[in-house]
DNA sequence: AGCACGCCGACT
DNA sequence: GTCGGCGTGCTC
């Protein structure tokens, strides 16, 4: 007898076969089994998907192998990735494989078994359980706990930097283990710079009690060796000497846990949350709608923590009282612990400074005071690079990208010009490609400039020390180019901590998350881009960025009252900046509400875009044209608004040119609905819409940039 | 997506 | 005369 299994590969959405594929099997298997099966040629990794059918249909090539020994993934799970797969108009065996770890995919059955046998030692004794005592939870934390304990959630705590969140997220954990000897929690953070440090405090309060292996971390950092022992470690469970707690970055969501009790989403605000490619999935909202599957699944609640100084609109829309419609439970924590008050806010209104000043003298000045008293400064930039663009004294040449309709960024380090698009580095030449003047002149200020700027300011200064030392002050440069070396950027935060630094100078990953103790001055160089940016999103995210980095001076306790947070901007009335100086995230929220309810705008509608790319503008604007004159009768197209095709911001990279269009509606429901039909003739019309060079094309629901 | 098959240019 | 370019087409 032979049964028929549905079993999910992975295959992209525009592939003719969308849905799982039928095998036949000797063996009855559950749903959620790990199989290899035949697929053309080659044989590869699925997961079984429906319970079989009874009949036999001799037609059907039979599954390879099953993964044994390896528990099938439970239905919270299948749910989950299946919801992942219908909102974010996916194929569900892309979403399904994507999930799963990917060396997972490569092992035969051999070499898989090869690999159970390795597995079987004696699971590590727990340890010893002399934790060093943790601090006493402060009022503000305990009455966030109480709250967690007693009520459903989601939870949106909203504690400002310093108040303790990262305290509260590991009660809270140890509360939901507590309750249960099979209880998991999940955690996760924005970035993978921030996994070791949050996984240092885990270890050090959890480890002792449970023992090392309980706790893993989920990032694409890790080998894939180490992601599929994590992965195997979250999968099995406290019951079969698994992991309890797992920490790891967005694609931690869709791990499997077996006694899932709680989802913790630090910084739930970051964009680094939703991801960019494939499947464009926001891991926070899934893990909102996880911790439903999960609590229904398995009759216990699992709860969802999303945590946040400054949270996301959505999020703190939906934590309004539920009196007007709010669903999440909003857990505020104002205070700072250890009486470190949040920093002085000072703008510089560069409107009053002379045309092209860098840094304003009274800022100079402040930080030449922060220096003498050995106290630290940073200054954020977010362009890195000596300068954005490199342009001819004589004629009108610039650094334009050849395949990119973007500037080359001058980086002085190694002369070059590099296309931050398509990645196009080139020496810089020595006179103008066009005219032959030599006089090249930089346009603009990046990171590097800053970095090379101030250290001929201070070159006279002398830092305080003693006799026959070095004194001379010392800057450092953090982004994405100073770290690009693996343990980089470790070893460049040490060296801040040791106090080796006195000027750091940073692009926005320095404002995230690090804990620098004795910085007490920090200034926002040129923050005006984002006041005026088309993205309507773009005064959120500098809201956000401009509170963290505020919140990363005067953390300590004696120099708290003394710390600064430095603008310099050309428009000191603005609103966010008003806010930001009261550190008032509630009011600079409700201002934006109010701009984006009369406008319509996100969380007041609901978006997705599609975007094409193709061989020229013309057809990739013509394909999304004719798809969206092709869609009025779909269903939900009458509560659908269909925006022109547009180029993207950026309307060329790497010689593919690119266009959005726009999809807008009220309603959520109506939106995915009409997505989903709409799909099938954006397929029809790649086919046979008779439009030549258009290469693909891609769905974004929810994005971040429109 | 893979991985084939399938027809036209520069080389052991 | 072959090796190999990537253009269509199929995978239960």
């Amino acid at each position: 007898m032979l049964f028929t299994v549905s079993v999910v590969v992975q295959l992209p959405a525009h592939s003719a076969l969308a849905g799982p594929l039928s095998y036949a099997s000797a063996q009855l298997l559950a749903p959620g089994t790990l199989v290899r099966v035949p697929l053309g040629r080659r044989e590869t990794l699925g997961v079984v998907w429906d319970a079989a059918a009874q009949h036999d249909e001799a037609t059907l090539r039979p599954v390879t192998s099953v993964l044994d020994g390896i528990a099938p993934l439970n239905a919270a799970w299948r749910q989950l990735v299946g919801f992942a797969a219908g909102y974010y108009q996916r194929a569900l065996g892309e979403v399904a494989l994507a999930a799963l770890p990917p060396q997972l995919r490569e092992l035969d059955a051999a070499q898989w078994q090869r690999r159970l046998q390795r597995k079987k030692r004696a699971p590590t004794a727990p340890g010893s359980g002399d934790a060093m005592a943790p601090p006493a939870p402060t009022e503000e934390q305990a009455l966030a706990l109480a709250r967690i304990q007693a009520e459903d959630g989601p939870f949106l705590l909203f504690g400002s930097t310093g108040s303790g969140k990262t305290e509260v997220y590991l009660r809270a954990v140890e509360e939901a283990l507590a309750a249960d000897p099979l209880a998991q929690a999940l955690v996760m953070v924005p970035e993978i710079n921030l996994t070791p440090q949050l996984e240092a405090r885990f270890v050090d309060r959890f480890a002792p009690r449970f023992g090392r292996q309980a706790l893993v971390s989920l990032h694409s950092g890790m080998t894939p060796a180490q992601r599929l022992a994590s992965w195997l470690a979250a999968h099995a469970g406290p019951g079969a000497g698994g992991a309890r707690i797992v920490l790891g970055t967005r694609m931690a969501v869709f791990a499997a846990m077996p006694g899932l009790r709680l989802i913790v989403v630090d910084e739930e605000h970051d964009p680094s949350y939703k991801q960019q490619e494939g499947a464009r999935y926001s891991a926070r909202d899934l893990a909102v709608y996880r911790g439903r599957l999960e609590s229904r699944h398995s009759g216990q609640r699992c709860a969802v923590l999303l945590g946040s100084a400054t949270p996301s609109l959505e999020s703190w829309h939906h934590s309004r009282p539920a009196a007007e419609g709010g669903k999440y439970l909003r857990l505020p924590m104002p205070s700072r612990v250890g009486a470190g008050r949040l920093p002085a806010v000072r703008l510089v209104d560069m409107g009053l400074q002379p045309r092209n000043t860098q840094l304003a003298p009274q800022l100079l000045a402040a930080i030449g005071e922060r220096i003498a008293r050995g106290e630290q400064a940073m200054l954020l930039l977010n362009r890195r690079g000596y300068a954005p663009v490199l342009a001819c004294a004589s004629c009108d040449w610039k650094s334009l990208c050849p395949h990119c309709s973007a500037y080359r960024v001058f980086h002085k380090i190694d002369r070059s010009l590099r296309c931050h698009h398509c990645g196009f580095a080139e020496r810089v030449p020595r006179a103008c490609p066009e005219c032959g003047d030599v006089d090249l002149a930089p346009v603009g200020r990046g990171t590097e400039r800053l970095e090379e700027h101030l250290a001929h300011l201070f070159e006279d200064i002398q830092r305080p020390g003693a006799e026959g030392e070095d004194r001379r002050v010392r800057v450092l440069r953090i982004d994405a180019d100073s770290t690009r070396h693996k343990g980089a950027l470790e070893e460049q935060l040490a060296q801040v901590h040791a106090g080796a630094v006195d000027v750091l100078v940073g692009t926005q990953m320095i404002a995230k998350g690090h804990d620098f103790r004795r910085i007490t001055l920090v200034a926002a160089v040129n923050p005006d881009g984002a006041l005026f940016s088309s993205d309507f999103r773009a005064p959120e995210r500098l809201f956000a960025l401009l509170m963290q980095a505020a919140g990363r001076a005067g953390r300590d306790a004696a120099q708290g009252a003394a710390s600064e947070m430095w603008v310099q901007t050309a428009h000191p009335q603005h609103a966010l900046f008003a806010a930001l100086r009261r550190h008032d995230y509630p009011a600079f929220a409700q201002d934006q509400l109010t701009e984006r309810l009369q406008a319509g705008m996100p969380p007041f509608s609901f978006q997705a875009l599609v975007r094409a790319d193709a061989r020229t503008q013309q057809a990739a604007q013509a394909f999304l044209t004719q798809a969206s004159g092709a869609a009025t009768a779909l269903p939900g197209a009458d509560q659908v608004v269909l925006y022109p095709a547009v180029p993207t911001a950026i309307q060329r990279v790497a010689n593919v040119e690119r266009a959005q269009m726009l999809v807008e509606s009220a309603s959520r429901a109506a939106l995915q609905q009409f997505l989903s039909a709409w799909q099938t003739v954006l397929h029809a019309t790649r086919r046979d819409g008779g439009i030549d060079g258009v290469l693909r094309w891609a769905i974004d629901v929810d994005p971040l940039a429109v």
